[in-house]
RNA sequence: GCCCCCAUCGUCUAGAGGCCUAGGACGCCACCCUUUCAAGGUGGAGAUCAGGGGUUCGAAUCCCCUUGGGGGCACCA
């Protein structure tokens, strides 16, 4: 088995995005699998648009996944590791000019004095001409007067990779033999700016090699860039490694996946109460499966199974309902004190938000997650479950608490009953065990369903037609809440205007 | 426009020549359970394996073409 040195470099210019994530999560799968290295690199040439915000939201989404680097750059708290440091390309500046002169000594690339304004008109050109956009090598043949005449002018020069002539090809462990000619990726390429700074093509070439990655494991989109790096691995006297090219993450559409037509922040999904197990388990079978029906696995069962070698080609469209189906099957899975801790942050939210009153105790949180658990596709759904336990004064809309089949005479006399009931069990055996009895026979004694009794308790207590269990919920709102609930409903539906007369 | 990649139920996928009258999961529908909602259980609808040619005794699986979709073609990453 071989032992890769893999990577996940991403570029601080964005929130940590969901296929950023997935390939950080393939390539970390592979390392561990394989007992490589997996490396995590900054790329943060791109300073107009890098952040300092965006870095942190990256590493923390990363590390939140679970995804541990184990060469990297230094984070809060956190020295960086590993021999090929540093690991923000802002930091390495030296190596990437060391690399350009080499390349320029070499004549492998040159100075280009071609103007922005020059080059788009170029490209306008043959575009209406319908010819794919090209660099036109202007600057590629330059004599030293000429190139003194621009100087002189105060241009400042780009520096440009000489392409060449020929086909690159590579074996892609996830498509196989591949094969670009040079004639087609747009000639001879920045790989400098004006101004001094790398370009990406370059950098990360440079960078590939120094940190002596072995396999490249990225999105498909890097497909047609591919013979760019290569031809630099080359040129700057590099082994090319391997490469691995996954499948992209699709929106609906099956477009690659973009923020204007999904959700793509991690940061999001997680503020919505998505969890790690749940999303690292989605993610992990988008492009890859096992090859059995298993499809619940821990990050550990992941990595255990995982091979790079079983990742398929097709793009794969982002279900979200698949997503909350996994996601809710981890929740289920969760121990209590656990689940406690990762719902306390969802309530404090509610709380801040003023959709609740109160902040429950984590006696009171554990003791509803029997039936809470298996109701939360997501842990952000808590309040919209048993929300209604936390605030101070509910007020019901006096049409909802008349069930479907009932008046609101009915009703009322049934609300009324109810409670002498509830209160005659009395505070101290006030379980849901003790309550049920005494209401069922109530119903049966009056003639009424059970189920539409239970419904207008419900709605009377919660506000809602829908919630857990209804004796358990009781038991959870408390005695004298429950009673204070049911007289202020009675009172609403009394000093409501009669709706419906009986019988009618 | 040029180059490259891809193609099995709506979606994620199994399938590496006969085990496929194509399996599983999500979603959907029905039923069971049931005080509502979930969860769980059972069953169902849903794919002429994009289309057409080959190769082969035999093709979802191999080859070719077509069609469709996608990605890339920056002094962005």
């Amino acid at each position: 088995m071989t032992t890769d040195r893999v990577r996940i470099a991403p570029s601080p210019t964005g929130p940590l995005h969901i296929g950023t994530a997935r390939t950080a999560l393939f390539n970390f799968l592979h390392a561990r699998h394989t007992g490589g290295v997996f490396v995590l690199r900054l790329e943060d040439t791109d300073v107009a648009r890098s952040t300092l915000e965006y870095e942190n939201d990256i590493l923390e989404g990363l590390h939140w996944l679970g995804l541990r680097w184990d060469e990297g750059p230094e984070v809060a708290g956190e020295e960086a590791r590993g021999p090929f440091g540093p690991y923000r390309q802002m930091q390495r500046l030296e190596l990437y000019a060391a690399a350009a002169s080499q390349l320029l000594a070499n004549d492998q690339a040159y100075p280009c004095y071609c103007r922005p304004e020059e080059l788009e008109a170029v490209r306008k050109e043959q575009e209406a001409a319908k010819l794919p956009p090209r660099y036109n090598g202007r600057c590629a043949r330059l004599t030293p007067d000429e190139r003194a005449a621009f100087e002189s002018e105060g241009r400042k020069a780009a520096l440009r990779f000489r392409v060449g002539e020929g086909v690159v090809g590579w074996d892609d462990i996830v498509r196989g033999r591949v094969e670009i000619d040079v004639a087609n990726i747009g000639g001879d390429f920045v790989i400098v700016r004006a101004d001094g700074t790398p370009l990406y093509h370059f950098v990360v070439v440079v960078d590939d090699a120094a940190m002596n990655m072995t396999l490249i494991i990225r999105g498909e989109d890097h497909i047609s860039n591919t013979p760019k790096h290569i031809l630099l691995f080359r040129a700057l006297g590099h082994d090319v490694p391997t490469f691995a090219h996954l499948p992209l993450i699709l929106n609906a559409d099956r477009t690659k996946m973009s923020k204007r037509k999904t959700q793509t922040a991690l940061a999001d999904y997680r503020a919505e109460g998505f969890i790690r197990e749940g999303l690292v388990n989605y993610l992990a079978l988008l492009g890859w499966s096992t090859g059995t029906e298993d499809e619940i696995l821990s990050i550990d069962e992941l990595i255990e199974r995982f091979d790079i070698h079983e990742v398929n080609k097709a793009g794969a469209v982002f279900d979200r309902a698949r997503l909350e189906w996994l996601n809710g099957q981890w929740i289920r899975r969760l121990d209590a004190d656990d689940l406690v801790d990762r719902l306390r942050p969802f309530i404090q939210a509610e709380l801040d938000a003023g959709r609740i009153d109160r902040m429950p105790s984590d006696e009171e949180v554990r003791a509803l997650l029997p039936i809470v658990q298996e109701r939360l596709p997501r842990l952000g759904v808590i309040g919209e479950l048993v929300g209604f336990l936390w605030i101070d004064q509910l007020d019901v809309d006096p049409e909802r608490l008349v069930p479907k089949r009932w008046d609101a005479a009915t009703t009322a006399e049934a609300l009324a009953a109810a409670r002498a009931t509830i209160a005659d069990v009395g505070e101290v055996s006030y379980e849901a065990d003790e309550l049920e009895p005494p209401l069922r026979s109530l119903a049966e004694v009056r003639g009424w369903k059970a189920g539409d009794l239970f419904m207008a308790i419900r709605v009377a207590v919660t506000g809602r037609t829908a919630t857990p269990p209804l004796f358990d919920t009781l038991v959870a709102l408390g005695y004298e809440r429950t009673l204070e609930r049911l007289d202020r409903a009675l009172q609403t539906l009394a000093s409501a205007p009669a709706a419906s007369a009986p019988g009618t």
